[in-house]
DNA sequence: CACGCTGTCACAGTCAACTATGACACGGAG
DNA sequence: CTCCGTGTCATAGTTGACTGTGACAGCGTG
């Protein structure tokens, strides 16, 4: 599955999950009409309790993204893959803010975060080749 | 002052603290020998309780950051400047690694991203004045 | 000395997130 | 129909962060 989670990295289990989910269906890896993994499925797989999956999943329901399919699962909504690409920059906006903020604040000036993010970039690039690699 | 906490930001409030203190540190605005806000004042200013103020001037004690000078209360060591100076990149960069990542997984590309921190930058900048002319 | 400030410790209580179970109704597959 | 997998609900327990309060020893100032 493309879903991880890490226990301690200050956002909330449930909501890594709703984020995760999200970006699945923005990028296209769960189309509109598939089925979501099963909350006890993804619970397995993430070492996770049932209900934190279930938390997700009804937050997911109520914003439109997964519909119950009654007996059988929840499937990914027909509009849900263009509203989760226009979610998505809104997602990594806010917490892209925080953290330029915070950089700033730290007292490095603009061109030196640029710098930062520059070196940052090819760690990300190899760890995305790595993750596709896997898949 | 110059802190300022945010209670629902993922990271802890005693963490905001010490991090926002190593910061001061190493902008200047908290010179090495310069007593540190008292833990009442603190936690009088930032609504928050003495206790959580305590736990993190504890943990910049144990990290060398504050020096306890009996009966009057902590000052910044000496040698914390340099020390916070070279420290805040890392805090930094850890947090901005994660939201490259992030950004990635979500299936933005490198050019878009960019385009994203070059959107946000003006508004940081923005928010910096704000907060200098303020002091 | 008495007062006020400092940090520190101890307790109890709240709250949210997460875990661990058990139980239920629904529908597909055999 | 029976079995199994689906989501959902209820209950209870654990943990960590935060709050609220009270008390203590050290030191400077009056």
């Amino acid at each position: 599955m493309f879903l991880h989670v890490d226990p301690d990295s200050g956002l909330a289990i449930y909501d890594q999950i709703v984020r995760q989910i999200k970006f699945a269906v923005a990028t296209g890896a769960l189309p509109p009409g598939e089925m979501a993994p099963s909350v006890r499925e993804l619970a397995r797989e993430l070492t996770v309790n049932l209900n934190t999956v279930s938390k997700a999943y009804q937050q997911l329901q109520v914003e439109g993204v997964l519909e119950s399919v009654r007996g059988m699962g929840l499937a990914v909504a027909t509009g849900a893959l263009k509203q989760c690409r226009a979610e998505r920059v809104t997602l990594v906006q806010e917490r892209l803010h925080e953290v330029l903020w915070e950089a700033r604040q730290s007292g490095l000036d603009g061109d030196e975060i640029q710098k930062l993010i520059a070196a940052e970039m090819p760690a990300i690039d190899k760890k995305l080749a790595a993750k596709l690699k896997g898949k």
